[in-house]
DNA sequence: CGACACCTTGAAGAGGTTCAAGAAATGTGG
DNA sequence: CCACATTTCTTGAACCTCTTCAAGGTGTCG
């Protein structure tokens, strides 16, 4: 057992709001107490769980960025998508009894361990959870859908500009900026998600700037003009 | 209501082992019958659920073949997937009650509608059900992961040659040959899918057919050498 | 049998990749 | 706290894959 878990409560959690169900009762909300099992930590560069490994539990992040991506034997890699505070990770590993994938964590990380077979108890109970749950997972399938037809439909450009609007938004959900961000990721990993090379997101960050629609700084972005960013995304230029 | 609607069983489908969960009780079988609410026939052509329509309930498909899409209102259109018998369609619609995608027959179908409600009721007593269900919204999460692979890294024949050997897989569990398959998508729907043009597809078609890896007629596709599709797919000639 | 949808193939062009070199930032150990 | 090694980022030039545009062929269905 980690020596750093640290037995909590999401009944006064600060950040319930995000993954767990509303409007419960008060005897619903201590039984919830009950889904997770530990805290654990993890350092920037550590993984929180690796492809193949038994899958036991699903992890409510608390604080940290982690970054999900499926490394095959034969060199490919791809990174399947950025988590932040308050979103769940390890879904993948439910229907194999093992994960598929790596979670690797992209600066210092706490995580809520809740441990599977509990989740499928109290959901049994609490119908407000079971719903939840399903949410989640649906939530996950349509977000995948997204970057499906981001990765079939879309160029650079455009790539890029879904790929900043999206992190800013979830970043602006959480009470940080609307146009400020520091990507927690190298142009590599960023180039991975969005099926591009490092040197292309480069380029394209560099187009952007030319263009006075960003402010780069290294990891430090600033976001000028919103609404070109959106008219790339929404193909404005294609359009009839 | 559908006038074609059917009052059927479950217990004794089969198809029951493609979308049920194995070893229940006599008793917990036929509780599972009460899941299905009607069979729906669906024209070739015709929509199983659009973009925006209330959700309902998930289908499992029984006969017949589907495209699921996201069509945007700027005219981008990625195909996310194709659906056959056995298979469950319709969980982008959990999250936010309502569909997000279209659900196309690409020839005659019949389905059993499955109120999610219901699912959800009966997931709470058979716990069988309940973690059958998880793993089915897991499976598909798992699914996309694989497509964002092939959609990210992977070039032309590549991706055409997972294709193939991915509906053969899946038809080879149904029954059906190994290594002939009759494609009931266009090449443009292929495309769609694999993120190419259908131009594209044609011409890597026709590459295959050159190399003598498979015959193409039209629809009708023979795979004569699985092993070199496996290694395109393996990435062999890029190792080191 | 004719209209229509679907498929194939060629030629030219665009977008992204590859390879390479150098600059900037970051981390490490003394 | 500084020097050095390492990682990360940027930019240029040549190349390659896939796309676009175009034309003609094939198959299908009323």
């Amino acid at each position: 057992m980690n020596p750093q878990a640290i037995k909590v409560a999401c009944s006064n959690c600060n950040l319930r709001e995000l993954c767990m169900p509303m409007g419960l009762s008060d005897h619903d909300l201590h039984r919830l107490d009950d889904l997770v099992a530990v805290r654990r930590r993890i350092k920037r560069g550590d993984t929180l769980f690796t492809n193949g490994e038994k899958f036991t539990s699903l992890y409510a992040i608390r604080t940290g960025f982690f970054k999900t991506c499926l490394a095959t034997e034969d060199g490919r890699d791809q990174v399947t998508g950025f988590q932040m505070a308050g979103e769940i990770i390890g879904l993948d590993g439910i229907v194999n009894d093992q994960h598929s994938c790596d979670a690797i964590a992209l600066e210092d990380a706490e995580v809520c361990v809740m441990p599977f077979d509990r989740i499928e108890e109290i959901s049994r109970e609490i119908t407000a959870l079971q719903h939840h749950v399903h949410k989640i997972m649906s939530r996950e399938i349509v977000r995948e859908h997204g970057v499906m037809l981001l990765l079939g439909s879309m160029r650079a450009e455009e790539r890029l500009a879904a790929f900043l609007l999206n992190l800013v938004q979830r970043l602006h959900a959480r009470g940080f900026s609307q146009s400020e961000l520091v990507l927690r990721m190298t142009r590599e990993e960023i180039g991975s998600y969005l099926g591009l090379k490092l040197e292309t997101v480069s380029r394209t960050f560099s187009k952007f700037v030319e263009d006075g629609t960003v402010e780069v700084k290294q990891r430090h972005v600033r976001i000028l003009d919103t609404e070109s960013l959106q008219r790339l995304v929404n193909n404005i230029s294609h359009c009839h």
